[in-house]
DNA sequence: ACTTTAGCGGAATAAGTGTTCCGTTTCAAA
DNA sequence: TTTGAAACGGAACACTTATTCCGCTAAAGT
C-alpha cells in the first residue's frame, strides 16, 4: 500500500509515557515529545491524534500494564502477605536504589488532570476500584487459608492497602525520606497479618 | 509617600491560593491571575515579583495556616482520637457535602513540582515531617492518658496517619467515591484507638 | 512502470505564554 | 503647591504553545 514508518510505535510510546510521567501533562510540549520520541511532528499528529490523546493512550497502557503486574504476582504466590509486602515496598524509593522514582502515573495524572477534567477523574476512579476490588478478591481468599486478620473486611483491607500505596507514590514522587515510607509499609503489613 | 493600593493584598493572595489550587502551577496562566485577583498586571508583578514567587507565597500561607489549625485542635482536644477523625474526615469528601473539594495544595504541589525542583520537594518534604513530628507529640502524651494503642511506636502512628491523609487527598481531588474513603478511616481509627 | 497510499520534514499559523516598560495618576511629605 | 515615590492601565515584547498544511519521498498493488 503505502510507505513504512520509520518509528517503533511501541518505542515511542513508552519514551512518551516516560515524559509525561517525568513531567506532567502541561508541562510537557509537542516539542519536547518530538524531540524524544524519535519521529516528526506530522507523524506524531498522524499516528497518534494529538497531545491530549497520546496522553490517554500512554496512561491507558500504564494501567493495563500496572494493573496485569500484581494479577499475576497475587496469582503466582502462595501467600499474598508477600504480594503486598512487595507491591508496598514498589511504592516509595529504596533506600540502596538511588534512582529517581517518579511517583506513579496515575496519581500524578489524578492530581494535575482528575478535578477539571471528567475523563480523568473517570479514568483515575475506574482504576480504583477495579484494583481494590482485586485486592478484596485474594484477601478472601487468604483469609480463608489462614494468614490474614479476619476483623476488618475484605474490601476494607483492600481500600486501606490501596490508601496507603496512593500515599506512599505521593511521597516518593517529592523524594521523601525512604526510611519514613519503610516504617509505614511495616505497620501496614503488621495490620494485615494475622 | 506615594500612592495607596487599590486592591487588598490578603484578599488578591486569598484568589491566588484558590486558582492555583483549582488549575495547578503549569494551568493557571498570569492572564487567569489577573482577571480574577482584582489587580493589574503590573501591580501583580510590583507586588509579587513573578509567577513562581506569587505560587511560592500562597503555599506558604496555605501550609502555616493548615499547620495552625491542626495545632490548635490538637491543643484543645482532650483526646486526640476525635482531633484525628476530623483530620481524616477533612481529607475527603463528606456524602452530604457537594461542594467540590479540591483535594489538598500541598499534595498536588508535591506531585505537579515535587519532582523536579528541588525546592519545592524541600518545602513539601519539611511540611511533612513537621506534621508527622507533631502528631507523634500528641499522640505519645495520649498514650500516656491511655486511650491509644501502644504496640506502634508515636512516630510510626503518627506517619500512618499522615500518609492515610495523604491518600485520601488524592482520592478526593478526582472525586473518588467517597462511601469508600469512609471506610478507611474508619478502619484506621479503629487500628489507633486501644 | 505507474498509480496510489501513507509517512516524513519542515515551514506556517494563530493564539497564548510570562514578563517588561512607559505614560499617567494618585497621594503624602517637603 | 511643588516634589517624589509608588500604583495603575495597557501596550509592547520576545518567545513558546498546539496544531495544520504542503511538497517530497518511499513502497506496495495493478
Amino acid at each position: 500500500m503505502a510507505r513504512a514508518k520509520e518509528f517503533d510505535i511501541e518505542d515511542a510510546e513508552n519514551k512518551a509515557l516516560s515524559l509525561f510521567w517525568e513531567k506532567g501533562y502541561e508541562a510537557c510540549s509537542v516539542n519536547d515529545l518530538v524531540q524524544n520520541l524519535g519521529l516528526s511532528r506530522s507523524s506524531l499528529y498522524d499516528t497518534f491524534g494529538d497531545k491530549r490523546q497520546l496522553y490517554l493512550r500512554v496512561l491507558d497502557k500504564y494501567r493495563k500494564s500496572r494493573l496485569e503486574k500484581m494479577h499475576e504476582a497475587l496469582r503466582k504466590t502462595e501467600d499474598i502477605y508477600s504480594a503486598f509486602e512487595t507491591f508496598l515496598s514498589e511504592s516509595y524509593n529504596k533506600p540502596g536504589n538511588n534512582s529517581e522514582n517518579k511517583g506513579c502515573f496515575m496519581v500524578n495524572t489524578a492530581t494535575e488532570l482528575g478535578f477539571a477534567d471528567t475523563e480523568f477523574s473517570e479514568i483515575v476512579n475506574s482504576n480504583k476500584t477495579e484494583i481494590e476490588n482485586m485486592f478484596s478478591h485474594f484477601i478472601h481468599q487468604a483469609k480463608q487459608s489462614g494468614n490474614i486478620r479476619s476483623e476488618l473486611s475484605d474490601i476494607t483491607l483492600a481500600r486501606l492497602l490501596y490508601n496507603t500505596m496512593t500515599g506512599l507514590r505521593v511521597a516518593s514522587r517529592s523524594k521523601a525520606d525512604s526510611a519514613a515510607s519503610q516504617y509505614v509499609v511495616k505497620a501496614t503489613l503488621a495490620l494485615l497479618k494475622k
